[in-house]
RNA sequence: CGGGGUAUAGCUCAGCCUGGUAGAGCACUGGUUUUGGGAACCAGGGGUCGCGAGUUCGAAUCUUGCUGCCCCGACCA
């Protein structure tokens, strides 16, 4: 893409009202636009990095064995009545009625809508266990949507939903979905500490919440040091083995939000020097709820016996449009975003100093070409910036690798590498940059 | 939902107290000089001062009702 023909509108003040740096990174680089309280626009950048992350997420849940469908965003009040939640959810659901008086929903979670369609296409026990996904946008009317994107009203999310026959079967499920995130937040250059969640009337262990460390998160957590360091499960993990032994790798270290914090057993069971004590966000909640919408909602199959059997469902929640707030938060500095090469919504951004000048133009357009020609998605600053203007703007939007190509450089045939989280810079001739480019681009 | 704040140009804000021709910086348009880390100068464009009612000869400014947005608290991916 070339910048010249592109909606990037970069601001330089901080805007008003922004509190966080991931909300006022997100407005300042054009990402987002808000419409409302808690309801943004995603502008072209902004919906670039929504995709990959999204693209990420798809790809994991496959990889676990779980099929992606997709639900409305409009839901019928009836099957809420039907599991006894019309009346139970309060305020936070957004109830709309069509020209016939209809009642209807802006859906806040689809526990509901997945119980009907699973109930009504699966009749054996032949089609169990599946893990069904979906990626859509939510609704709910918060009190008090904050931070951008953080804390929306309406927000993307990926939730799972697992159908066993039983809540032995539902707890491989489970694992699946608990592996899967692992590998997810790590694909994504978060680190996300799974703890152990409340499980409210249900009970058991079968709840975490997957949290990443960052010092505007909303809740204080609690852990081990451990848990920091431990490798993610590798691509080439088999769904279908043992996952128990991850799981209890995962598991066995103390890790709690405050909520199911215990002061006593944390200085019991961890090291003072072991503790971390900090703030979280929560990118990912897991959930085994057993039979309760399938009881309700009568989702039942037949059994090998004959007899008919109410299967066993969790949920399985990752904050989408959120993570794109999460990740600014954990990774930028003082000049900008810093992404991770896996979400940056570009590869590359090529800076030519000095458009007009024909040696400049000649090399920028040459290396634009060779590297999209690679199959790397590339930003071409192209406009009459002033250098400067330039430089700010690429470290704003926080690009991994920017390619500076400046009339005096190219005179000797020489273009500049720069990282943009570490800030070095390199002189390289051509050839050498995009090779170097090439191949570090490969790694990942 | 309770408490607090705020609403003036695309953005950040001043002006309001003490009523009298709507401002600055940034951004934008044209021009000159600049040109490797957010340039300088010249000339421009752009505003129902959130909406309604009232007071007044006259309201961005005073009074009042409404609405949006933001912050603090309890709730949430």
């Amino acid at each position: 893409m070339r910048l010249s023909q592109y909606l990037m509108p970069t601001r330089r003040d901080v805007p008003a009202g922004a509190e966080i740096r991931s909300h006022q990174l997100m407005l300042r680089t054009g990402m987002i636009r808000q419409s409302a309280a808690g309801i943004y626009s995603w502008l072209p950048l902004g919906l670039k990095v929504l995709r990959k992350i999204e693209a990420i997420i798809r790809e994991e849940q496959d990889r676990a064995g779980a099929l992606e469908l997709l639900m409305p965003t409009i839901q019928s009040a009836d099957i809420w009545r039907e599991s006894g939640r019309y009346d139970d959810y309060g305020k936070e659901m957004l109830r709309i009625k069509d020209r016939h008086d209809r009642e209807l929903l802006y859906g806040p979670t689809n526990e509901e809508q997945i119980t009907q369609i699973f109930r009504d296409s699966v009749k054996s026990y032949k089609d169990c266990p599946r893990i069904l996904y979906h990626i859509q946008w939510k609704f709910r009317d918060e009190i008090r949507p904050r931070f951008g994107v953080m804390r929306g009203r309406e927000f993307l999310m990926k939730d799972a939903y697992s159908f066993d026959l039983d809540e032995e079967r539902a707890r491989k499920s489970y694992q699946r979905m608990f592996i899967s995130y692992l590998r997810t937040f790590e694909r994504l250059g978060l680190r996300a500490i799974p703890m152990k969640a409340d499980t409210g009337p249900i009970g058991g262990d079968l709840s975490h919440e997957f949290i990443i460390l960052a010092d505007t998160g909303e809740s204080a957590v609690f852990c081990h040091k451990a848990l920091t360091e431990i490798p993610a499960p590798s691509e080439d993990i088999n769904f279908d083995d043992d996952l128990t032994p991850f799981i209890n790798e995962w598991t066995s270290h103390y890790a709690a939000t405050e909520e199911m914090h215990d002061e006593a057993r944390f200085n019991s069971e961890v090291a003072a020097e072991d503790q971390i004590s900090a703030r979280g966000i929560e990118v990912g909640h897991i959930f085994y709820f057993g039979e309760k919408y399938s009881k309700a909602m009568k989702c039942t199959v037949q059994g090998p016996d004959g007899q008919m059997t109410t299967l066993h469902s969790g949920s399985y929640g990752i904050g989408v449009s959120r993570l794109v707030g999460a990740i600014i938060e954990a990774s930028h500095d003082e000049n900008g975003i810093v992404w991770p090469k896996s979400v940056a919504p570009f590869d590359v951004g090529i800076i030519n100093l000095k458009p007009g000048d024909e040696a400049a133009d000649e090399v920028s357009n040459r290396l634009y070409k060779e590297l999209n020609a690679q199959g790397l998605d590339c930003l071409m600053d192209d406009t009459n910036e002033r250098a400067g203007g330039k430089f700010a703007t690429m470290d704003l939007i926080g690009l991994p690798i920017q390619l500076i190509v400046g009339p005096k450089g190219v005179k000797s045939g020489v273009v500049e590498i720069k990282d943009r989280k570490t800030g070095e810079r390199e002189e390289q001739t051509i050839e050498t940059a995009v090779a170097k480019i090439i191949a570090s681009h490969k790694l990942t």
